[in-house]
RNA sequence: GGCCCGUUCGUCUAGGGGUUAGGACGUUAGAUUUUCAUUCUAGAAACAGGGGUUCGAUUCCCCUACGGGCUACCA
């Protein structure tokens, strides 16, 4: 490594959600930059006009704040380099293509969409490369005289780069080491496209090279066409400024085969995206770990473990734990199927983790999301009880609103088979006992004064407990019910007692 | 099909020429919790196959198999 500042980039194209991937690939891109005291880029590739949608680019600025994986330099913060847009860096491309055709490292290709997809149906293995580039219609086949004709007559073109039939290339991947290629197997790939954008070969190859990118991070989707890149690297005479590469390895489907796709997420039943996203065409809405209930710091603690870890058996990592240990070297080469149910125990784990006054805020919205106003302190003594046993914020209300309103339904299935006139004698005493109780009486005093109750009663306290239980909250889960029943208070208990005693003492 | 990359428990992985092949998730059993979850303890569970190299390979090399990626005027 030179002592050059180093500078990574992350480089999406704007056409829709930010997949786990994707974060995966800025979480490893963001770590290495701090862990070196470098920059970080976010630089939109929006270059394919057709597939472009609005509002993604926001969208993914959004999943980086959540994340809390902040670019230095992006199309939103600007820095040095800008424009950070692709499509705004649009008219800087065509000199460097151009360029490449005079040295005869590219050529002008005038041939059709329709004619390519002919032959692509009519030959098999067609690739416009070495074999067939004689026979096409190309600055290469035609007549300096025929080219410039069809260059002023305005005919469409675009410009291809010209891929040596037989040269051995290779160069050393930070994650895989040597990787090498024969160049004649890949195409004449288009470098400029017939609207005057390049595609993403040249872009980001011209963009590195003018952003001063140190080290390339991508995904291993990428490897086959990094020999074109190499080759721009070397016509355009950069080479001893191209970045150094590193190929992430893949997330693939949990069951069957291939990547991770956002369609696997709705199949199987969990997020793909970092956050909701909205499909305004299809009006489609495809979930997102954040919606969901993940907290950031588990979300990247899950990613970060996903293809690397720290070569002991820690597992747990806050961000700046993360910058800390990383290194690119420890970065698995393999694919990994993904896990939700490790992706749920990072979760749990983190919010065990989480102090309680972190976590208010998320479990306030969502109480009022419920339409329920609650004292702050209330919330927190509620959050103190239960928050070891969720593995998801969000299912703070579905564990927890018992605290905030009556049960609405009861379990009693679980109650009534074994429900007597004496147990309802035992708990309208047991009210009377309440209300003569301290106001701050705490758990363990109740505790003991129930089970007084019920020996005087002749009643087992085991028998009652679950019955208590069910009136406080409605079904047989929760915190310790006596613990439920303090913060609850006295009236609020016996309330739901004098509630769910009509409930147990109805004919069903 | 061609090219490229990969291969340790079901999953994520540690390890690395001589180990009882370690951890985590999940799973099973038990303890605690007079509910459920948490927690704790214990258990089952892996080096794809074949050739080399070597005194010795799971570890190094080759082949095969399998998996994945790419093969667009998409990124």
């Amino acid at each position: 490594m030179s002592d050059k500042k180093v500078r990574v980039r992350f480089a999406p194209s704007p056409t829709g959600g930010l997949h786990l991937g994707g974060v995966r690939t800025v979480l490893f891109n963001y770590l290495f930059a701090k862990k070196y005291k470098g920059d970080f880029v976010l630089r939109i590739e929006d270059t394919d006009q057709g597939r472009y949608v609005a509002g993604a680019e926001d969208y993914i600025m959004d999943c980086l704040k959540w994340c809390g994986l902040i670019p230095d330099e992006s199309p939103a913060a600007g820095g040095h380099f800008a424009p950070y847009r692709q499509s705004e860096r649009k008219a800087i491309y065509r000199e460097y293509a151009e360029r490449l055709v005079m040295q005869g490292h590219a050529y002008y290709a005038f041939d059709t969409t329709e004619e390519l997809e002919r032959n692509r149906r009519e030959i098999p293995n067609f690739q416009y490369g070495h074999a067939y580039r004689d026979s096409l219609r190309n600055s290469l086949s035609l007549t300096q005289h025929q080219v410039d004709q069809l260059l002023d007559a305005g005919e469409p073109h675009v410009i291809r780069i010209k891929m040596p039939e037989n040269e051995h290339i290779h160069f050393t991947d930070m994650i895989r080491g040597n990787v090498s290629f024969e160049t004649g197997q890949s195409d004449d790939k288009v470098l400029l496209k017939a609207d005057g954008m390049p595609t993403y070969h040249l872009a980001v190859v011209v963009d590195d090279y003018l952003m001063k990118i140190t080290h390339a991070f991508r995904g291993e989707e990428w490897l086959p066409s990094a020999p074109v890149h190499l080759l721009l690297w070397e016509y355009l005479g950069w080479k001893a400024n191209m970045p150094q590469w590193a190929h992430l390895p893949l997330i693939l489907k949990p069951d069957g085969h291939g990547k991770l796709s956002k369609r696997d997420g709705a199949r199987l039943g969990f997020p793909v995206y970092a956050m909701n996203w909205f499909d305004e065409k299809t009006g489609e809405l495809t979930p997102g770990f954040r919606e969901k209930g993940f907290l950031p710091v588990a979300f990247i603690n899950m990613l970060a473990m996903l293809g690397w870890n720290d070569g002991t058996d820690r597992e747990l990592f806050s961000l700046p734990d993360l910058i800390d240990k990383f290194s690119i070297e420890r970065v698995n080469k393999s694919g990994a199927k993904f896990d939700y149910e490790k992706a749920k125990w990072f979760n749990a784990e983190w919010i065990k983790l989480t102090a309680i006054d972190k976590l208010l805020p998320d479990v306030e919205e969502l109480l009022n999301e419920n339409g329920v106003q609650a004292e702050k302190e209330y919330i927190k003594q509620v959050l103190a009880l239960v928050k070891d046993r969720l593995n998801f914020v969000t299912s703070f209300w579905k564990e927890a609103s018992y605290f905030f309103e009556q049960p609405k339904e009861y379990d009693l299935d679980a109650v009534k088979p074994k429900w007597t006139d004496a147990k309802t004698e035992f708990f309208q005493s047991f009210i009377v006992m309440l209300n003569d109780s301290d106001p701050s009486i705490e758990a363990a005093e109740m505790e003991t004064q129930f089970k007084a109750l019920a020996e005087e009663k002749g009643i087992k306290a085991g028998e009652l407990m679950l019955p208590f239980r069910i009136m406080l909250v409605g079904g047989k889960f929760g915190p310790h019910v006596f613990d439920i029943a303090v913060l609850l208070g006295k009236d609020g208990t016996i309330k739901r007692i004098h509630k769910a005693l009509e409930a147990f003492n109805s004919p069903s």
